[in-house]
DNA sequence: ACTGATAATGATAATTATTATCAATAAGGA
DNA sequence: TCCTTATTGATAATAATTATCATTATCAGT
């Protein structure tokens, strides 16, 4: 409802279907709408709940199947927060950066600095909100998988 | 095994644990083990099945609840990596940041631009990765939860 | 617009992950 | 060593996701 791209995204992804071969069916398209209408990440689930609403919804697995559509296709991608996932670390003291290596796993730890606080007083004062907290992990190899 | 604070760490949870009234029994004693001596992020499941290699494994609802009671105590916390989880969102082109509140979950995205380009050329001198991709997330509270 | 091939659906069973239950066990203070 | 009771193991219950398959609906070709 408030996602301004909307509209527009909808078209994007419909032809993007058609262009992949597969059909723009009904329950497709319910699940599309609400996703590209939401102002917040949604949970299969959600997406299921929201669609309830509607008329004639979709099936949970149709709902299942069309994420899983619109992720091959780079449509949709999830979005991680707190709270979710099941990665269990010995807990970080301080403001830490991770380094994580996509081909072995290893994870290191990087002493948090000051690198991003200029850019945070930044953000604040662009979008009024309050920053708590963030987030910062970078993706790679390590020095064993590269060679 | 190759997490150099293993030991120390080890001892700080036992202390931690009967501290807050915790007993240190053998199940407990056998996933912090597994836990504080990888050298990348566990989930339950790979925890459980790791701990079957031992003599006298524990049951696995024991091991969530290690888990539980070791996140409570604020000794480890979950790692999230892309794979997990199940936030949906439009798929975002270029690079860009994440701004999420964390009172009604409203997410902002914000345009990345060169703000953190030293720091990851730094961290690649430092660790030896190569950083192919990076992550960056802000939580806090967005003008309108503050009102 | 109609038709036919078949991709996609709905209903539901199966699988997987996590949490709850409860009698039996073991940690640790006296 | 004994006693209290927190904790455990086994398993049932719940929740989330995936697989199965007969039926339905999309859409290319008339």
């Amino acid at each position: 409802m408030s996602n301004p791209q909307h509209e527009k995204l909808l078209l994007t992804w419909k032809s993007a279907l058609r262009q992949n071969g597969y059909r723009v069916t009904q329950p497709r398209l319910q699940v599309m709408e609400i996703v590209t209408s939401s102002d917040m990440p949604l949970t299969p689930q959600e997406i299921y709940h929201r669609s309830l609403e509607l008329d004639s919804p979709p099936g949970i697995a149709s709902v299942y199947r069309t994420l899983e559509t619109l992720e091959g296709l780079g449509l949709i991608q999830q979005i991680h927060q707190p709270g979710g996932c099941h990665g269990i670390w010995p807990a970080l003291e301080g403001h830490k950066h991770l380094l994580l290596c996509t081909k072995c796993n290893h994870m290191q730890v990087i002493e948090g600095n000051e690198e991003i606080a200029e850019y945070i007083s930044m953000i604040e004062k662009e979008t009024g909100y309050q920053v708590d907290d963030h987030w910062l992990q970078f993706f790679g190899q390590c020095e064993d998988c590269l060679n």
